[in-house]
DNA sequence: TATCATTTTTACCGTTTGGTCAAATATCTT
DNA sequence: AAGATATTTGACCAAACGGTAAAAATGATA
């Protein structure tokens, strides 16, 4: 009879995925993170995913069960590239190579990835529902992990004493700023919609603030 | 006949509004920002506002004619206690002092007002829909006002050089982080839905960050 | 080309939602 | 108390929305 599980229709990848089904699963994503970054969750709607998908409505269906089904799945493929850059931090390093290059991978990542920072920021906004369990474990974690590390700098006495959770607050916060009040940026500074010249002046803001003093420069080993 | 404009009908009050009228606006207005706050623009829905303001749905329509006129009327009163913080500094205060409370009311903010804080984050996010014109005009406008004064004191050498628009992002940022990303400071450190318990150490924190180096010290005059 | 699984479409459904309307009720003034 | 105005309610509606079912079409394999 048929259910062969060890040669299931040879049409299948490795992955257990059709080449059409890869394809138009991240159709969907792309087109999905356009119109939940853009609208939030509840603002979004099956119909404009689909349409920006160029694909009916249950077409869209059968690739996934259900319109929460795909914010999930952009969150999840999300939360790496968020936790990415606190990864990179060695301890190792000297404060300021560290946190420098910490500070430019966040701002890389507003500048590269704003549609990405946008979903988590309305995640978090709507009070995490999904991703609740993640920030409670996953990265309460690596928070510690990394906190410790800074911790160690301050008591050798190469940075300011301070609490370096709210450091790592300090960062994001000043960082993903650049990509979720975009808006509000470009409307101050006068700038156009796609206009995105003013991350050079944001970095070196944030040197000047986070590496001016915060961190003691090197020379005084 | 009727018509008569000076004595509309005695229950009115000077603005035209009867008590119920203001007893029950308010009670809207305050029930809408529980749940706008909550659940955004598009996740929130009247009869949970009605429901919240202990009022049908229909009676809830009396006195706001749309969804969208509620929002506004919460972004309008919004925008002042926005503002408010910012229009305090002074131009001849020193930079600690001025930017120093700055922070401090900024921050005082995020605490008194956290819902208030989310809808103005939930506006921005998806794209100020409502108060663009607001940003490109009233705030631009004093930004540039209060740049001026910052700019000033680089000039004068009490400050590190820097943009001071961006300065401003900055402090933004890092207050209403507190506010609008309390979720995750909350999972993160640990602590219980209610627990503010982390604004002392958030208020250590920016004074360190900002007050550190980036202005310098009295007495170096 | 015949066969089978996969993919796509058409038509449709139940619910939710923002909003309306007319009638009923409460409130205020005289 | 009467009359006028302001307020409240219940019944209802059209549109939008998330999702389903079944048939039609396409693609892959032999």
């Amino acid at each position: 009879m048929s259910g062969n599980a060890k040669s299931p229709a040879a049409v299948r990848t490795v992955a257990g995925k059709t080449r059409i089904q890869k394809e138009n699963e991240t159709r969907i994503l792309r087109a999905a993170l356009d119109v939940f970054s853009e609208s939030g969750f509840h603002g979004a709607t099956l119909d404009r995913i689909a349409s920006e998908a160029s694909m009916s409505k249950p077409n869209l269906l059968y690739y996934f069960k259900s319109k929460e089904e795909i914010h999930v799945a952009l969150l999840t493929d999300l939360l790496d590239v968020w936790l990415a850059p606190l990864r990179a931090i060695r301890p190792d390093g000297n404060p300021v190579d560290e946190i420098g290059s910490y500070i430019r991978r966040k701002l890389d990542s507003s500048r590269s990835f704003p549609r990405e920072s946008r979903l988590f920021a309305n995640e978090i906004l709507a009070g995490a529902p999904h991703i609740g369990d993640f920030l409670q474990t996953e990265l309460k974690q690596l928070v510690e992990e990394k906190a410790a590390i800074l911790q160690r700098w301050i008591d050798e006495g190469r940075m300011a004493p301070c609490d370096p959770r709210h450091l790592l607050f300090a960062i994001w916060s000043t960082t993903q700023h650049y990509a979720d009040f975009s808006v509000q940026v470009r409307h101050v500074l006068g700038l156009g919609a796609g206009d995105k010249s003013y991350y050079d002046e944001a970095a070196r803001m944030l040197d000047t603030l986070f590496l001016g003093q915060l961190i003691s420069r090197p020379g005084s080993e």
